[in-house]
DNA sequence: AAATGACCGAAATATTAAAACGGTCATTTT
DNA sequence: AAAATGACCGTTTTAATATTTCGGTCATTT
C-alpha cells in the first residue's frame, strides 16, 4: 500500500464530517470514500467517535498555527491579540466542518458534537489565555485574573462577530479593532 | 362585577405564562383559572399572543421603574450603570416568566417566546444606551457609539450571569463590578 | 348586550412499522 | 498467519399513521 492507510481513513474523515457532519456521516459512507470495507475502519479507531477526535486534532492543530504565526510578528501586544483571535474565529466562522458542528449542537444537541466544539472553545480560550499572560509579563497589561480577561474578551469577539452581524452591518476588521482598543483596552472612563 | 374583567384575565394569563410558559398554557387554562369562559377571553383579546403581549408590556413597565429608580441615586456614573443593570439581570434571573420564555425559545423556537424576548433585550438595551449617553453628557464617560458601547456591557453581563456561570462559580455582585469597572471602564492596558 | 362552551379545522403528540445505523466477527483474501 | 471484509445483530432514527389537544368561532344561553 503506497499511503498510509490509518491516513487515508482520516482524510475521508474529515471530507464526509465537513460535508455531512457527525450525525450525517456513517461509518459505511466513510469506508467507501477511503475506499476500504467498514471493518478496516475499526482496526484503525475504536469508534466513530474516535475519527472525530483524530479530525478535531488535525483540526486544532491548524488553528494553534495562527496563535503561532502573529505570536511572531513585530507589533504591539494588543494589535497582536486582536489580530490572532480575529483570524481565528473567521478561520471557524468559514470552515465548513465547524459550521456542521455548531449547528448539530444547536440543532440535535448530539453529545459528540458537544464535546468537539467544548474543545474547539477550550482551546481557543488557553492561547487567548496564555497571550495575555504574555502581555502581562511584558509589563503592557494590568489583569487581575488571566481567566476572567480571556474570556471577556473571547465572549466579546464572540458577540460582535456572530450577534452583532445578525442584526446590523457588520464592523470591519479595523471597526472591531477600535472597538476593543477603546473599551477593553483603554477604558471608557474619563480621567 | 367587583374586580375589573381585563386585569382578572391578565392576572391569570400572567400565572399560567409563569408557572408552564406560552405554548405550555392553553387559553381554556387560563380561563378556568381567570374564572370566565373561553370565548369571553376572545372579547378582550384578539387572540392568545396578544395576551402574552400585554402581559409582557406590565413587565416591561416594572423593569423601567428599576430603571428609573436607579437613575435618582446619588451614585458615580459607572456604579449607578452597573447597579440598574445587575438588579435588572437579577430580576430576570428571579423571573419564572422569563427563564420560561428564554427556554422556549431555544428550545421550541416558539416564534411569540422569539418576539416577546426580543422586545425585552430591546427595552434593556434602551435604557443602557440613554444611562450611557447621560454619562456622557455629564462628562464622564467617553464614547464613540451608545449602540455599540451598550451592546458591549450588555453582552458582557448576559455571559458573566449565563456562560460563565454554567462552568464557574457565579461571581459575586462585588466581582462582577470588578470585572466591569477594570476591562469596560478602566481598560487593562498600561499607560 | 354580554357571556358561554360545544364545535371546527389545524397543529401537536403518541403509536406503530420500517429503515438505517454503529459495531462485531466468521469468513475470505493476501 | 495476518489483515481485510461485508453479512449480520441489536439498537436507534426516521417515516407513516392514528389520536389528542389546541386556538379560535359563533349559535345559544344568561
Amino acid at each position: 500500500m503506497i499511503t498510509n492507510k490509518r491516513a487515508t481513513i482520516l482524510e475521508a474523515a474529515k471530507r464526509t464530517f465537513s460535508l455531512f457532519g457527525y450525525k450525517g456521516t456513517s461509518v459505511a459512507h466513510v469506508a467507501k470514500l477511503a475506499g476500504v470495507g467498514k471493518g478496516t475502519i475499526y482496526t484503525e479507531f475504536k469508534h466513530k467517535e474516535e475519527m472525530l477526535e483524530a479530525v478535531m486534532d488535525d483540526f486544532l492543530h491548524d488553528l494553534g498555527a495562527i496563535f503561532e504565526r502573529v505570536k511572531h510578528e513585530d507589533e504591539r501586544s494588543v494589535l497582536k491579540l486582536h489580530r490572532a483571535l480575529y483570524d481565528t474565529l473567521q478561520y471557524r466562522k468559514e470552515h465548513q466542518l465547524l459550521i456542521h458542528l455548531t449547528e448539530e449542537v444547536s440543532v440535535h444537541g448530539t453529545k459528540e458534537a458537544v464535546s468537539a466544539m467544548q474543545k474547539v472553545e477550550d482551546f481557543i480560550m488557553t492561547s487567548l489565555e496564555r497571550a495575555i499572560a504574555q502581555g502581562v509579563e511584558k509589563g503592557r497589561l494590568q489583569v487581575n485574573d488571566t481567566e476572567i480577561t480571556a474570556f471577556t474578551i473571547y465572549k466579546l469577539y464572540i458577540a460582535f462577530i456572530v450577534d452583532w452581524e445578525e442584526k446590523k452591518r457588520p464592523l470591519t476588521e479595523e471597526e472591531l479593532f477600535q472597538v476593543f482598543e477603546n473599551h477593553i483596552f483603554n477604558g471608557i472612563v474619563i480621567r
